[in-house]
DNA sequence: ACAATAGTGTCTATCAGACATTATCCG
DNA sequence: CGGATAATGTCTGATAGACACTATTGT
């Protein structure tokens, strides 16, 4: 057992497996890091949560955050503590998205992340990681170029989310504990970019085998008649689905 | 910079990326490898490509083919050249279906496995990989404990494989360049595992725009009036989807 | 002719979408 | 009362699923 070269970035191209059992020398090394696409609905608009880099490189850029994996833990265990670590809320809804892992994604070293998303109500403020300057919610319509291969990321966890509105329950994650109809509706309005009617979006989503499940209280914190408040219930999935694009 | 010790099992589960700018020695070294679920549809059950082990651990056991992603290529290009490998064929169907990272799941490192879903029409014969000592379609329903945490990545993969023909034009790739309708209601009655209506089906698929480029041809392979051969057309999306567990 | 498969037509219950109406709060 | 929002009801066109019927081959 030989020590690896500290360089990650090998001459050989060769197939390390071939010519018997390999051992830990045989493979060439890399780096695996977790980096999440936290969305949240805040003042009329689907927010992601970024963290303004404090280090070269990209020193100052919007990122996603994220970090590495611990050698004991499992790439998931990692996502969830940086999730923890970056909300300060725990029992969010975390899903695996995708692995990027294009050979100079980061300059520095050969890197793959493992890219998860995860869905939270409007949280109070985003508190500052331990390993980021600073932590925000931006609406994802002004996000720019963000560090690394970033964008990329985010924008297929957009992708994600909104295709996953039409045939789960996970609009329900956006909001608190207790929600009405119509904020439900206002989180598929901003995510979507569409209007939807509200008696055809109350109407479908009450009829739902296990979608809503009703406290018997109800608020009237927009005026008019009050609205009843409800809980996320326990199904799985959505069916029938909602349609994008339709006026549901 | 210094060299990285050999075992890949480091003792401290300290954030390697606090106290400032990090090196090559910093974090903690993993393999990275790719893991194929090749699917296709032959002789009235769905297969998947299997390689029995020619090494220790699970010597002898069914495992997937796979292998380590080299320093210099993406992981995507990884499996994109162990599918070719294995198959020996190019121009397939590949998509990412998940990555797996339990601290445990390979007994002798830490190794983190990124799966891909593949899906072929009825290739003439596997071809034995270069590092496995044989490879066969073993049908889904006949496969039994595999190598590592395979059994849970192939079962992943089935499922993807399932609800991919729902609402995308998947079902197509696990036929040949021509294929009749039949033959197109036959995979996803082997895929699904239930019997759909031929009239039913021939009205649906032939009425989403953009699924099925008629040639011109017709073919009588299985007596009876001959059928329309049809190509792949340029769809991305099944719209209306088919919708599974139903009459179509 | 008959068996077998391909392809088209028809009927009906259901549902999505449009929109009217009633209900219940606040000021 | 008027304004606002919530919730329910009605209508219509489209469609999924069931199934009858016609078309075209081989034996």
């Amino acid at each position: 057992m030989s020590a690896i070269v500290s360089s990650p970035y090998r001459q050989s191209d060769d197939n390390p497996i071939l010519g018997g059992v390999y051992s830990p020398s045989d493979f060439p090394p890399f780096a695996v890091t977790v980096d999440l696409v936290v969305l949240t609905v805040r003042s009329d608009a689907l927010c992601a949560l970024l963290v303004r880099r404090g280090e070269a490189p990209f020193l100052g850029r919007w990122a996603l955050p994220g970090g590495f994996v611990r050698v004991s833990e499992s790439v998931d265990a990692a996502a969830a503590r940086e999730l923890a670590e970056e909300t300060g809320v725990t029992g969010l809804h975390l899903e695996q998205l995708a692995t990027y892992g294009e050979p100079r994604r980061d300059p520095r070293m050969r890197v793959v992340s493992v890219a998860y998303l995860a869905l939270a109500p409007d949280l109070p403020v985003p508190v500052a990681g331990t390993d980021a300057a600073a932590a925000s919610w931006v609406p994802v319509s002004e996000v720019s170029s963000l560090a690394f291969d970033h964008s990329r990321i985010l924008s297929d966890g957009v992708e994600r989310a909104r295709a996953k509105l039409e045939y789960t329950p996970l609009g329900t994650a956006f909001c608190s504990a207790e929600f009405t109809v119509a904020e439900l509706r206002r989180v598929y309005e901003i995510v979507w970019g569409v209007s939807l009617d509200p008696r055809n979006f109350h109407r479908k989503v009450t009829g739902v085998e296990g979608l809503l499940v009703a406290t018997g209280e109800t608020t009237a914190r927009d005026g008019g008649r009050p609205a009843a408040l409800f809980r996320r219930g326990s199904a799985a999935v959505l069916y029938p689905p909602l349609v994008r694009a339709s006026g549901v």
